[in-house]
DNA sequence: AGTCCCTGCGCG
DNA sequence: AAAGCGCGCAGGGACT
């Protein structure tokens, strides 16, 4: 086996529109470095592109940002690299996910002058000049430049990550950049008739309930009046609309939701009406269509694999992780021509790595038997038989449950339950979670070693082994901040370790049966399968999920929730 | 016109 | 003063 090291460059980004224009390729063994223009028709071109697949194939590539360069690759030439090496992914994780928060930390361009001293040209002229034409001996100097480098910092790299036994992480990191790929090719589908169908409806209620809350202003003896008559307040700036309550009697603070929610005038609601419809509208409906790729008439998001400090996917252009879990909107991503959607999450995935790591034997025991924690929580804290539970008492549990592992307060109890409806004193909220610790005495403590093992080092591990460091605090404020995210990062961090793992072994599981992958979010993936494939792939998504969460979860039980259905539903 | 920060809010 | 973690995006507003 031969390492290649590997770089391409095309005529601009989108493997759609554009295409690849030029490999550069430097063999371990070979000390030359090879420079071929994929695109050109020249004789016996098809047997070299062979030549390349069998390479690229059968060896290892090492190549920075590999999921670009793989993404033409399969596109065009339905080459598919699986054995990899990405200098990128690697910078990020050495940094402790670090270089994931710094913009242009974990460039070629910086990673080669860290690593080699070399400065590399960046310059946009002469990448925009790879266009297919003859090229000038100084581009092809360029271009070699790129792959010239990666020998030296493959081998620091690897080094480093041996030293800091983030190997198997990595290899994690690496099965799912195909499954990447794999996802930004595959694309979102979308129905854009009844997209704008539900964005005429929704401006309709926009416009209503702006007259509503501007009524209620005018009503409540606001001057201000334009030439309509009607109060002059931009209600889509906070100032002003602070500015504008003052003067009908309401001194606020904010004009956030819990503020609004707590205002006994008629005002709050409204105005809390308007900004659903607003948002709706201006950050989705609107949106969306625009994203649209013409050359597959899909959404191809762009999907960030080392997009956060703990090593979780962030997306972009559009961010489909951040899509209303309102039905209707949800509904607007249909399967194309009759095939299905799978939607496959992980069943409380957080609480149960919490249980894991931290050998709580209530939490365990709960999880092994299938009862439902948020009501045993509830019980402990109101002192109350299981099925003497309410509701509301299991509400206020549920909401402790999620909230502790990111380390909140009383104070944070307190708005958080405040915002669903549910008032609580301060001294209730204490009690509360005093209570909580105290029956969960191992979560108490796991949590508060975790926080402080992140202060007093400035980096922790979660039970993969994947490292999450933190700049050192200039301030008692940023040391509270370690103290939260320790008590998280690991958990948080777990998850998306297991949802990485499964992404890999999909990617390899699904191949034979036209299947896509059209969305990650975060403890969920979601699938686009002809129809007759689609049991049959629920099936498997279930069990290579589960599997790849008992790989690290070794006392209690991993469930993956599969629904299958036209449109991404739960 | 482009950039930056703030407020606010969508998701897990 | 207030403090639950992690993101990306929209609009306003100040600035260049």
């Amino acid at each position: 086996m031969d390492t290649i090291y590997f770089d391409i460059e095309t005529s601009g980004l989108d493997p759609f529109k554009h295409r690849p224009t030029l490999f550069q390729i430097k063999r371990a063994s070979d000390k030359t470095i090879r420079i071929f223009n994929p695109g050109k028709a020249k004789l016996g071109n098809s047997q070299k592109i062979e030549g390349i697949k069998e390479l690229l194939e059968s060896n290892l590539v090492v190549g920075h940002n590999l999921k670009f360069d793989l993404k033409f690759l399969r596109h065009h030439f339905n080459i598919e690299p699986t054995n990899i090496f990405d200098t990128y992914i690697a910078e990020i994780l050495i940094s402790g996910g670090q270089k994931a928060r710094q913009k242009g930390a974990a460039t070629l361009e910086t990673v080669a002058r860290e690593y080699t001293g070399i400065q590399l040209k960046k310059d946009q002229v002469i990448r925009q000049s790879f266009n297919g034409q003859e090229l000038t001996q100084e581009q092809i100097q360029y271009a070699a430049m790129d792959v010239a480098v990666l020998p030296e910092i493959h081998a620091k790299q690897r080094q480093q990550l041996k030293e800091l036994g983030l190997e198997k992480v990595f290899a994690t990191e690496m099965s799912c950049i195909p499954a990447t790929v794999w996802l930004e090719l595959s694309g979102t589908p979308i129905d854009v008739e009844e997209a704008k169908k539900l964005e005429k409806e929704t401006r309709g209620k926009l416009e209503s309930s702006r007259l509503n809350v501007l009524t209620i202003l005018k009503e409540a003896g606001y001057r201000n009046l334009d030439l309509e008559g009607m109060p002059a307040v931009n209600l889509d700036s906070p100032a002003k609309l602070l500015k504008a309550l003052k003067a009908i009697g309401l001194d606020l603070a904010s004009t956030d939701e819990s503020t609004l929610s707590a205002m006994k005038h008629p005002a709050g609601k409204a105005l809390k009406e308007y900004r659903k419809h607003q948002k709706l509208l201006n950050t989705f409906l609107e949106k969306l269509p625009k994203h649209i790729n013409p050359a597959t008439g899909r959404i191809h998001a762009n999907f960030n694999q080392y997009g956060t400090l703990a090593g979780r996917f962030s997306c972009s252009k559009p961010n489909l992780q951040q899509l209303p879990r309102d039905k209707n909107i949800r509904a607007l991503f249909k399967g194309n021509n009759g095939s299905k959607i799978i939607t496959a999450d992980y069943s409380q995935i957080e609480l149960r790595i919490l249980a894991e790591v931290s050998k709580e034997p209530k939490f365990i025991e709960l999880f092994n038997s299938g009862g439902d924690l948020h009501k045993l929580t509830a019980s402990l804290i109101f002192n109350k038989q299981l099925d003497q539970v309410s509701k509301e008492e299991r509400n206020i549990a549920k909401t402790i449950n999620f909230g502790l592992s990111y380390g909140m307060g009383a104070g944070g109890l307190q708005s958080n339950l405040k915002d669903n409806g549910i008032e609580i004193s301060s001294d209730d909220a204490r009690k509360y979670i005093d209570t909580f610790f105290k029956s969960y005495p191992k979560v108490k403590w796991y949590l508060e070693e975790a926080g402080q093992s992140a202060v007093r080092d400035n980096e922790i591990r979660n039970i993969a082994g994947r490292l999450i460091k933190y700049r050192p605090a200039t301030n008692e404020s940023e040391r509270a901040a370690i103290l939260r995210e320790g008590k998280n990062n690991p958990i948080q961090s777990l998850n998306a370790d297991i949802l990485k793992g499964a992404m890999g072994r999909l990617y390899h599981k699904l191949k034979s049966f036209r299947a896509k992958l059209i969305n990650v979010v975060h403890d969920e993936l979601v699938f686009e399968v002809p129809g007759e494939h689609a049991e049959t792939v629920s099936l498997i998504v279930k069990e290579e999920m589960e599997a790849a969460g008992r790989e690290y979860l070794k006392s209690l039980p991993v469930i993956a929730e599969v629904t299958v259905g036209d449109v991404w539903q739960k």
